[in-house]
RNA sequence: GCCGCUGUAGCUCAGUCGGUAGAGCAACGCAUUCGUAAUGCGUGGGUCGUAGGUUCAAGUCCUAUCAGCGGCACCA
């Protein structure tokens, strides 16, 4: 029998017979680490204790202590368990898929009947009891065929299907643990007792569908967290109660900025504090799109079905329009409308009129643009996905050969605005061109090179999103990460050589002659409805203090000092800071409960020393430290707060 | 759109076996003038999401429907 050499993480060597297991390598060493090992990485790859290891490589022995090895075993061997525990207590359920997902995994299966709450709790102690049972897991390759036909037999028609995906000349990994069989790449665990079992937690159930295919069968999703230990289950489950607290539908309702309601679902009632973040950012935009050389235009929101057929949004986009049709008797003759769910069509409108030279380009044409989508029923939340809404859109113009420059700008234009607003970093992906396109590969070669070009010319890094491109062109998501490390997508810079040619936009080149110009649909923020959703959960509500709709509340200690505090919001309010008075007759101690609640970034206090001294008692949201200021200085600092970023600079 | 769950006062929620609606907070009134996260007492407030049905009787059971929530699909 041939030898191999192992060569271990501190530069030890050992050599074996061919065909070790890391198992056998672990016992090797000593009968502890064959005990606690879990894994073994070898040649970086994640290799099974019973896989035979053939050739010389690198091998390290997994334990539980390993973060990234453990976490991905228990994972997955948590799916297994939960779907075995299942299978015990309702022997005719079907089992389909179960992958690790970011903090733990789901498994997916077939049930004429719902999982309850009441089901969950039975699963996981079932669970409990495999755990307890310390069944060691064992594993055997099969032939394709040879699956199969168990699966069939055992009446497992998703595994059927699964496997008969798998070319008929490889192997299939067939894992087993206590009776329980299903088929799987590995690797896992020795036995189910290595998985803490207070560490995971069965979290919900959910539809999915067989394979992610709405055509197909709709199967129920039980979705778990795991950890490697209790605290680490318990401190996740305390972030979810963080993420909770700073939902934005329940901060829009405690701090008074919105309500939304069953006779316009999807569409947002915006209260006087809501609609102050929202002008506010809106002039924060308008300034910066008038500083980044954009003009401004409005267009229609009602809009002639001849338009979108032209556009191609009748054809491919119908399903997502409201339409509207005015009544006969009324109409002097029959129209059919839709609500604009873009603006790009009507740009090209704006663009048409009159005849554009070489010289008007780059053209950069925005619009704070309403649109209207009929989106799912299934796909609203709160602000975030509405079917009403306001894009910070633009559309540029331009040359192909202007394309680089106009990105290289766009991207500085977008980090300067997230960083204003709070965000420092951001992700770029790069969709290349999808399986369904329009225009040559010459002009999809030209598009993304320029677009890749450019991005790394403006010193930005991108990840790569294969096949996920519009079809008209290659699009660059710009992708920022909130205060708990959540990530959402928010700008997007999408390159079309389509629409421009549809809708017949021309300039007159150097030579005289007519030519396309390639549009630039651009936009930062995506719309202002989601993204003030993401401002106010990513800050918990407590927005900058130029944001916040309500900057400062003065409140009255005594009621003898009502008539100072009118003064004192007067002062403020002279330098245009949002100040409101709070002399209701109630202690200080629920004043400041309230406002605090309220998000409100600053209370000033005055009973009789501050109206003697002509000071204020100042509180800032988050400390409960107060401090003493000189009325004056007090009204100058604050009004240097509520400077916007953008106007900060230019002071 | 699909699967599951939910819908009771402005908000958060209770409501048993089907017997005719309840709490806390908020609001309003009175008292209290108080020093940095809830002062006390009192008063008013509900077609139980909507529409049907079963029943002597429906918040409660059934059907339909609307909306919301969690996922899936969707997100140009």
């Amino acid at each position: 029998m041939s030898q191999i050499t192992l060569t271990f993480p501190d530069g030890n060597q050992r050599n074996y017979d061919a065909g070790v297991t890391a198992s056998d390598v672990a016992a090797s060493i000593a009968t502890s680490l064959a005990k606690k090992a879990i894994s073994a990485t070898v040649n970086g790859a994640h290799y099974d204790l019973a896989w035979p290891i053939d050739a010389d490589a690198t091998i390290a022995i997994n334990t539980l202590k390993d973060e990234t090895p453990a976490l991905e075993l228990i994972r997955h061997d948590l799916a297994h368990i939960m779907a075995r525990a299942v299978q015990e207590i309702w022997p005719d359920v079907k089992v389909t898929i179960g992958p690790v997902i970011e903090n733990g995994w789901y498994y997916d299966f077939d049930r004429a009947e719902p999982f309850s709450p009441e089901d969950l709790g039975a699963i996981e102690k079932k669970m409990r009891d495999i755990i307890a049972a310390r069944d060691p897991v064992r594993t055997e390759t099969w032939d394709r065929d040879r699956a199969i036909q168990y699966y069939r037999d055992n009446n497992e028609p998703y595994k059927v299907e699964l496997v008969e995906a798998i070319p008929a000349d490889q192997q299939i990994r067939m894992y087993w643990h206590g009776d329980w069989q299903d088929l799987c790449r590995g690797p896992h665990l020795q036995h189910t007792g290595q998985v803490p079992a207070d560490g995971f937690k069965l979290m919900n159930v959910a539809g999915a569908y067989w394979r992610g295919d709405s055509s197909r069968a709709q199967l129920q999703r039980i979705y778990g967290v795991a950890f490697q230990n209790k605290e680490q289950l318990k401190a996740y489950l305390t972030m979810l109660e963080e993420a909770a607290k700073r939902d934005h539908r329940k901060l829009g309702r405690e701090m008074d900025l919105f309500h939304m309601q069953e006779e316009a679902p999807g569409q947002i009632f915006w209260h006087p504090n809501g609609w102050k973040i929202y002008t506010t950012l809106q002039d924060y935009m308008r300034r910066q799109q008038t500083r980044g050389g954009y003009v401004e235009v409005n267009t229609p929101q009602v809009v002639d079905r001849k338009l979108w057929e032209a556009s191609g949004h009748w054809e491919k986009y119908q399903e997502n329009m409201f339409i509207v049709e005015v009544d006969e008797e009324h109409a002097r003759e029959k129209a059919v409308n839709a609500l604009k769910p873009m603006n790009c069509p009507c740009h090209v409108q704006v663009y048409n009129q009159g005849l554009k030279s070489y010289r008007d380009l780059p053209l950069r044409m925005a619009e704070f643009g309403s649109c209207n989508r009929y989106e799912p029923s299934g796909a609203l939340h709160g602000i975030m996905r509405v079917r009403g809404f306001t894009q910070d859109d633009a559309h540029i113009f331009c040359t192909e050969d202007q394309i680089e420059a106009e990105t290289k700008r766009f991207i500085e234009f977008l980090s300067n605005v997230y960083r204003d607003l709070g965000f420092e970093s951001f992700q770029i992906k790069f969709s290349d061109r999808p399986e369904k396109r329009a225009g040559s590969d010459a002009v999809w070669d030209k598009a993304e090179n320029a677009l890749k070009t450019a991005t790394q010319a403006a010193g930005y890094e991108f990840e790569l999103n294969p096949g996920e491109g519009a079809f008209y062109g290659p699009k660059l998501e710009f992708v920022l990460t909130d205060a708990i490390g959540r990530d959402w997508q928010c700008g997007t810079l999408q390159v079309d050589f389509v629409l421009p040619e549809r809708l017949d936009a021309n300039y007159i080149g150097t030579d005289g002659n007519k030519h396309r110009p390639v549009m630039l649909h651009r936009a930062v923020l995506g719309s202002f409805e989601r993204f003030i959703g993401i401002l106010i959960e990513s800050f918990a509500g407590k927005l900058p203090f130029w944001l916040a709709p309500r900057q400062v509340v003065v409140a009255a200690i005594v009621s003898d000092a009502d008539d100072y505090c009118r003064e004192v919001v007067a002062a403020l309010q002279a330098r245009g800071i949002r100040a409101e008075l709070d002399l209701r007759n109630e202690k200080i101690n629920y004043k400041v409960r309230e406002h605090s609640l309220g998000k409100v970034p600053v209370i000033l206090a005055c009973g009789m020393k501050e109206v003697e001294q002509r000071t204020v008692s100042l509180r800032r949201l988050g400390e409960n430290k107060t401090s003493v200021v000189d009325l004056s200085q007090v009204v100058t600092d604050l009004a240097g707060e509520s400077v916007p970023p953008d106007m900060k600079v230019l002071l």
